[in-house]
DNA sequence: CTAAATACCATGATATCCCATGATATCCCA
DNA sequence: TGGGATATCATGGGATATCATGGTATTTAG
């Protein structure tokens, strides 16, 4: 489980801890790296578990060869899915387009959603968590819940 | 698994280099060599690995013998496949033919999709991209429901 | 014998590994 | 329960290995 928030420095080489508590997570699920991805509507990276991007390739590769849609997709998620290796202290070098989608320059927040987290600039995420979007994305949360139980 | 996208150049030899992450996994399925044929849709390079390779052939001859799509694609597939060596320093030596379908001249894209990859010329892929992306949003619900069952 | 393809070598840039340090949190025992 | 000892953590930087790229030698084929 990811939860909680924490604010690391980004390194002159690019680097930044991951916080220990998500660490020792990745780490029970037996993964020595991280997926990340664009958030689709937010400026932030998202964090994905290796497990679910293998089954969202899954189904891509499962679609016709020849179906335009699978282009789409693979192009969408696989092109834009970076994985960072950790060294030896935890940390993952940042990759320029992800940095540049968050506005990510020298602090990273590291904001717990459960089964993921996000990575912001601290200042956009103070903007952002106040807004419109972010109580939707909630209301979304809680119908999803309901709709599962 | 194949992700990110990584520019490299093409020299005057028409040598480019794999990307270090690709080879890899290519040299974990076991080949030292990879085949490469023109994009039945798009105007780029795509990249398959030899069982996939297989699967589509096996698609192609399922299709109905008088399906005018049957001969093209597996013209496109079949005749147009090249077979491109790995030098000792991780790079192939392209075919003209596949460049000037893609349109590459001194810079190749390569772009994850998974289990394959493609290889664009960059202006090309940054104006695919952007019509892709926007389709995608627009479908992703679909792929959502069907790597969920 | 010539041209093209292939193998081989050199180099700069970049990323990775490894060790050091200070700060904070945790432990342990009086 | 205090408070020093110890471990963990985030951070920094130098050494090292990897990678992309360019060029030269050698082989092969026609």
């Amino acid at each position: 489980m990811f939860i909680s928030t924490y604010e690391n420095k980004l390194d002159k080489k690019g680097r930044v801890s991951v916080p220990a508590p998500y660490r020792s997570q990745i780490n029970k699920d037996g993964f020595d790296s991280i997926i990340c991805y664009p958030s689709f509507t937010l400026p932030t990276i998202e964090f994905c578990p290796q497990s679910r991007l293998d089954k969202i390739i899954e189904a891509i590769d499962n679609l016709n060869p020849f179906d335009e849609n699978r282009d789409i997709f693979a192009t969408s998620v696989a092109a834009n899915s970076h994985k960072l290796n950790f060294d030896s202290e935890g940390r993952v070098t940042m990759v320029q387009k992800l940095l540049k989608h968050a506005n990510i320059n020298s602090k990273v927040l590291f904001v717990g959603q459960g089964k993921t987290f996000q990575m912001w600039d601290p200042n956009n995420f103070k903007r952002f968590s106040l807004s419109a979007q972010k109580k939707a994305n909630l209301k979304r949360a809680e119908l999803k819940w309901k709709s599962e139980n």
